[in-house]
DNA sequence: GGCGATGATATGCGGGAGATATCGGCGGGC
DNA sequence: GCCCGCCGATATCTCCCGCATATCATCGCC
């Protein structure tokens, strides 16, 4: 049994008129009271009753093209739910980004997609770029957001692109001496006891810093001492009680409350750019969905993915 | 899209190996590649990843099997229930009967339908044999069980069979002259005031009766008067009252309660005859498989149909 | 009882599903 | 590192079946 017998049982229910339905299928009259024939023969029922007021379905009929029309709507379905499927439309999308990611990159990001593919279970779980990496190899998710691209081990399977450039920034407490400066200077720093973010978690920010500050940043010839941070959040909230100077980006000014200072560093130093990786050979459509919107959001990750199709 | 298409994709994703689930469909390798191809050309959609471990689905392709299983599965239901409608094992069977054929012929013969025909949902209505076979050439029935067969306009259109024979008793109440007596006759009963089924409703027993109590049973010159009742019971409630003399069937017997007294009539009469009837034009495969159990339970009833095969 | 309408049957044709043969490509193994 | 083997894609042919046209059978109906 095909499909094909399904359509031309509904329609010859629908018109009650072998002529009328096969006209209507696009077919000559002959073949449709074959097939039906042959599908009658199959069943081993009569599925209509050919009376001289029309064709009228009996009982095995009724229940056969109630079942008949069900499926015919699954395959349909079955088209649909594909088509969506394969343009990202539905499906699920794991992303894994820093803290500092949901303070300007992901609330336009993420609404935008959100709003566009509303069929899309979006998995979002803060985690440092490293612990990021690892979960994307791993396949435990989709989209890492970080802070430079990822190195070593795997990293070859991983395709970044920049989505976000960020200067180096400092918070401090409302008691702290640098709180009413513009801006402060590196040598300043030195000899500040310093918050920034943990060395295993973000290597290359810590790589970055250490240039800065000296090689001997964490060595006794510091005057400060260090304390590490797992997100901006903590940075801030342990500068504002005074406990040292937070280094971060930029854009912490926008989570920055009441009883903190943001200064300048100066002069301007950048910190890694905000990179958002994905799996090489991921041929997710969801995926490429929420690249395309990446694309839309930030000016540039075009260029870099040149007219890489993924997905399809 | 046809059927052959979901079979192939489930087939391949159950064996994530062409070759082999082309051998489980019994075809060869290519013919599966081009219908995968194929399909997936009308979906514009890549269905299958083709990987060095085997062949897996993409989230399109997992979308679309989802569905395609249950489109399949509605379509082996669709043969299933249409086979089972055929046979008569779902569907409808309405049937109105006389108050009588509950004491002994329904109880037996609805009992081994139900239990043979779990699914067929049975609509039972007591009426009179007169209504019954209105509602019947109506359409609002689909067996009549009375006593007589339907005359009158349409009655040609109506199959009958016999399916019981009662012979008339008399019911009185315990305490009129009639009670412990074995047997009546009918010169004693021409006194009496008698109960019995409406002329209007029940003609063939009213006729029946009049013909034996006499031309004027209803006139003035009969000594007693008459009371109509609607069914056996109510018969039987009036007699007990001492109202007058029930006259019935026999299978009154089974209905009489304490405080009534049942007396055959001499010289023993039979009422028309317990009959079953149903649209001549019925196809219905739940009334054929209603008449085969009466076949069973009704000896004779065989051979009044004959090998009528009614529905297929 | 002839006639028109409707579904079934007869017959020919073309497309496509499937078979066989072969190619291309990737990975594993010695 | 190179070769062999496995697997899916492609090429080509065949044959069946689905559809078309033509015709028949049947049943109401005027």
């Amino acid at each position: 049994m095909e499909a094909r017998h399904l359509r031309y049982a509904l329609a010859l229910a629908d018109h009650q008129h072998f002529g009328r339905a096969a006209a209507a299928l696009g077919i000559a009259q002959p073949p449709l009271s074959q097939q039906i024939a042959a599908l009658e023969r199959e069943l081993g029922a009569r599925l209509f009753d050919r009376t001289a007021r029309g064709v009228f379905p009996t009982a095995a009929g009724e229940a056969f093209l109630v079942r008949a029309r069900q499926a015919l709507a699954e395959m349909a379905a079955a088209v649909s739910d594909a088509g969506r499927a394969a343009r990202g439309e539905t499906g699920r999308l794991r992303l894994g980004f820093i803290g500092s990611a949901l303070l300007e990159l992901l609330p336009s990001l993420l609404n935008r997609f959100a709003r566009g593919h509303p069929d899309v279970r979006l998995g979002l779980q803060e985690m440092s770029t490293c612990r990021s990496a690892a979960a994307l190899l791993a396949g435990e998710l989709d989209v890492a957001v970080g802070r430079g691209a990822p190195r070593g081990a795997g990293a070859e399977d991983l395709v970044s692109v920049t989505v976000g450039r960020d200067r180096l920034v400092a918070v401090v407490g409302a008691a702290h001496p640098f709180a009413g400066q513009a801006e402060v200077s590196v040598e300043q720093l030195r000899g500040e006891h310093l918050i920034v973010a943990p060395a295993d978690e973000e290597p290359l920010v810590a790589a970055r810093l250490a240039a800065l500050l000296g090689e001997g940043a964490d060595s006794p010839a510091r005057t400060g001492g260090i304390t590490e941070a797992r997100d901006v959040h903590t940075i801030i909230g342990l500068a504002s009680c005074g406990i040292g100077v937070g280094l971060g980006p930029a854009c912490m000014r926008a989570a920055a409350r009441r009883g903190t200072w943001v200064c300048e560093v100066s002069p301007r130093v950048e910190l890694p750019e905000l990179v958002m990786s994905f799996r090489a050979r991921d041929r997710s459509p969801v995926l490429a969905a929420f690249l395309d919107t990446t694309r839309e959001v930030c000016p540039g990750v075009g260029g870099q993915l040149g007219d890489r199709r993924v997905g399809r």
